[in-house]
DNA sequence: CGGCAACTTGATTTCTTTCAAGAGAAGTGG
DNA sequence: CCACTTCTCTTGAAAGAAATCAAGTTGCCG
């Protein structure tokens, strides 16, 4: 397991939406964050458990998925470092409503339930900052509830996942989607992105192959390029 | 269309998240928010306009929903009294993502966006109450796309779905899941049926005969009963 | 009564899943 | 360094399920 070597930037990484507090709410932060270190394939949190604490996700990436009871599962999506983890759950149901999952070897901050109440209605900036993270990740769960409903075919489905996926790394919110290349990491498999866009893994596999020879994709070790963004909008229903 | 006889019921109302609001924070609110009156079939939020205000929702009932190029429709969920609209689209990306339309005759108060941001910072009590609201909404968008990936057979969509709907209306939060029959009112069609599970209205209708052959469900004029809820979870994949 | 919207049901077609088998790459341990 | 296991990916064939196309019914409202 790969551990820093001190915990020089942990204790002062603090999330992006945070950027923005005073330094007593920031002093406030730190004091009540407790650092982890994990290794891969560790469950961070519980499907179903009660959400006792928050965790702030300072590196690695993190999967977040849930499953049914016939074993089918759902990739919700990965996060990386400046996410909140259990945050929904915290606030309102009680209850986890994913597993989170670590792909890579991480460091997390975690703050029991009581405190972080606290501190947010301490400070109003806090509420604030937490609202504007919530509404974020409110519309990244709206898309991909549209995604799978408005795509009646396999190939749609899979070609908006990746252009999600694409997008995501771009920090780019300019309003003009371009028609050029978007290269992007790929760290997950034909399994994984079947389970994000509600396909089988053979289907992915074929519809990737599909892909490559329509000229759309191209792949090399761990990255994948998608040559016409926009085409590939309106190609595949 | 139908108004109320004077303006004393929207005047005094507020959602719910609200309620534990201090008596100057709520004198704020009714400051900043404004009254209207809507007929059936308005369109009060367009997809992808400028999130310009937050609309709360006093009576009636609205429709969210999501289209794609191709005409297909996504029907996110069914807004009651108390509900906010638009509001993570203000908070985050400046872009409303789905349309609102009425349902019913409704009364809505909408709040100007610099209006309700200045209202938030202004009262810890209020960015708190705002983040639990979008809690839920999220665990709601969460359960609907994991609703839509889990279930690979049309039973399953369906199924799942009428049972969502059915335990909204119950304000039952309690842990134990019973297995007595649930009844609510239903006022969708097939259609807008087949667009929140993400099925043709074919497959809607040939699915209700089917849970009706099959004693799980009942219909009169406009109730809908679930006769056997926990069995009807296992039942259909 | 006419017209429209919602619903029902049947037949056909299309697509994805499932089952099956094998190839390639990566990691493990002797 | 090599044999072995395991995981991922690929591809084929068959079965099954939902979409689509089509036609007809019901019920409500003007």
């Amino acid at each position: 397991m790969i551990r820093p070597r001190s915990d020089a930037h942990c204790s002062t990484f603090a999330p992006q939406c945070f950027s923005s507090l005073s330094a007593p709410a920031l002093r406030h932060f730190h004091s009540v964050a407790v650092c982890h270190y994990r290794d891969s394939h560790e469950t961070l949190i519980r499907e179903g458990s009660p959400a006792s604490q928050v965790l702030i996700l300072c590196s690695g990436r993190v999967k977040l998925v849930a499953a049914s009871a016939e074993g089918r599962i759902f990739l919700l999506r990965v996060a990386g470092p400046g996410d909140f983890l259990g945050l929904a759950a915290l606030l309102q149901s009680a209850v986890y409503r994913v597993t989170a999952e670590t792909l890579d070897p991480c460091v997390i901050k975690s703050i029991p339930r009581a405190d972080f109440i606290r501190f947010m209605t301490l400070y109003p900036d806090v509420g604030h900052s937490i609202a504007q993270t919530l509404a974020h990740e409110y519309n990244g769960a709206v898309l991909t509830a549209r995604r799978l409903a408005l795509h009646t075919s396999a190939a749609g489905k899979l070609a908006s996942t990746l252009l999600d996926l694409a997008r995501v790394d771009e920090p780019d919110n300019g309003p003009a989607p371009t028609n050029l290349p978007i290269s992007f990491v790929m760290q997950l498999t034909h399994e994984d992105l079947g389970s994000m866009a509600g396909l089988s893994r053979e289907t992915v596999s074929r519809l990737l192959t599909r892909f490559r020879r329509d000229g759309q994709l191209n792949q090399t070790l761990d990255r994948m390029t998608l040559n016409h963004p926009i085409q590939m909008e309106a190609r595949y229903v």
